[in-house]
DNA sequence: ACAAAAGTGTTCTGTGTACACCCATGC
DNA sequence: GCATGGGTGTACACAGAACACTTTTGT
């Protein structure tokens, strides 16, 4: 019966994380290379044990900290993995996170004593265990999360185009989208500040910045709207 | 670092199951009254521990059929839990599945012994632990896949009436539909075969038995359809 | 003057949604 | 003959998708 905690069933619990940022062209993953056992030498995902005294949110909070000096990065728990020999060294069973940090923020002394790197979404290398399997679902997680929730704005800086945007979203849904359409759509949700500014670099005509507008956010979150792109 | 297989680490690995059950009139979810500690006497989900043998999608299986002697019962995980004090004899973390069944199919023998009982979903008592919140994770879960997957057949008997077919849906998505718009829509999706045989037990008139058509369903399940009710 | 990206509206089509009447049968 | 649930089609509104030209300014 459901009983008997039998200290036999005891397992390692491990948390990795799927780390996306976007470069203003691709949607890319942060991967580290490993320099201990096991697999050293092959890339991986971030990630490392459960500790007894921890959530499953915080030990993935911790684990993002740990690579990128970040607090208060966005995340969201994935899925358990729990294949029977996954984890050659002793039975673990792993519960993944992904999570959406802009590519610029990150600490990048700590990404480099890790040997971490970033890695476009078509040129992700073998990874040691079943961590391509993660990666593939935190794909297809965040592609249906951004339908229905404006989650990119974490990918981007503060102030951002239009166009940055719409890049932005053509990359984590791998198609084009028609610039005009997109606009409005954008627009129809209004939880975008337009600022009197423009950025100057990628065009002699200059394009408006835009800032995301939480508060506003906020307030609609409850009524869940879709964004259908 | 990510090294470190540190014994003390390690933690028992729940699983838990929300059963959901469809009686032609409400959604249900089948509880145990536990006779076990800890919480004797209060309402749970039925779960047990993951054994060292098993993967979670293992774990899951057995525990399905212990509770209800059904094999290759529908299921999907849901989320895992692990909050610090969310068991107070041990540190757990629970991993929780829910599970789709059709509520005549089950071994009423092995639910009886378990004390088991179908609850409405508007009449879930309190349960132990975070056992509610599993429920309620399970419930929005279920009304999304809903309109993704036509995820209901396993709640039905083989052959049904759309009569049927719509409280089901009805009943998942708790709100009313259209009976024309309902028939439409199913009938585009093309996956029902419309038998010779009529339901005479609920009008006088009877009504057109229809059965689920898996090779038709399994052919379409790439181009993923919606259904949007 | 021309190259390069920004900005801007309208039309069409398909899908969702609302809606009301006749049918068959057992009692 | 009447009560009960079963079955059927149409009209309207809205949202998604397709589409092309003008503007600005640095070179």
């Amino acid at each position: 019966m459901y009983t008997g905690y039998n200290l036999d069933d005891r397992v390692f619990l491990a948390v990795d994380c799927i780390i996306f940022g976007f470069d203003d062209e691709d949607l890319k993953v942060l991967l580290i290379k490993r320099d201990f056992e096991p697999e050293r030498g092959k890339w991986s995902l971030m990630g490392g044990f459960l500790k007894s005294n921890e959530t499953l949110d915080n030990a993935a909070d911790r684990i993002l900290h740990r690579l990128t000096g970040m607090h208060d990065i966005y995340q969201e728990q994935l899925y358990s993995f729990s294949d029977l020999d996954r984890d050659p060294v002793a039975r673990t069973i792993s519960t993944s996170y992904y999570a959406i940090i802009n590519i610029e923020k990150h600490n990048q002394e700590l990404t480099q004593q890790y040997n971490a790197q970033w890695f476009s979404l078509s040129e992700i290398p073998d990874l040691i265990f079943d961590h391509n399997e993660m990666v593939k679902k935190a794909i297809r997680r965040l592609r249906r999360r951004t339908s229905i929730t404006p989650i990119g704005f974490e990918l981007l800086p503060e102030k951002f185009t239009m166009r940055q945007l719409q890049k932005l979203y053509e990359a984590i849904l791998d198609k084009k989208l028609d610039k005009r359409n997109f606009i409005n759509k954008i627009n129809s949700m209004d939880i975008l500040i337009k600022l009197n500014e423009k950025d100057m670099t990628s065009s002699t005509k200059g394009s408006f910045l835009y800032q995301f507008d939480q508060e506003k956010y906020d307030k609609k979150k409850g009524d869940n709207f879709y964004l259908k792109l």
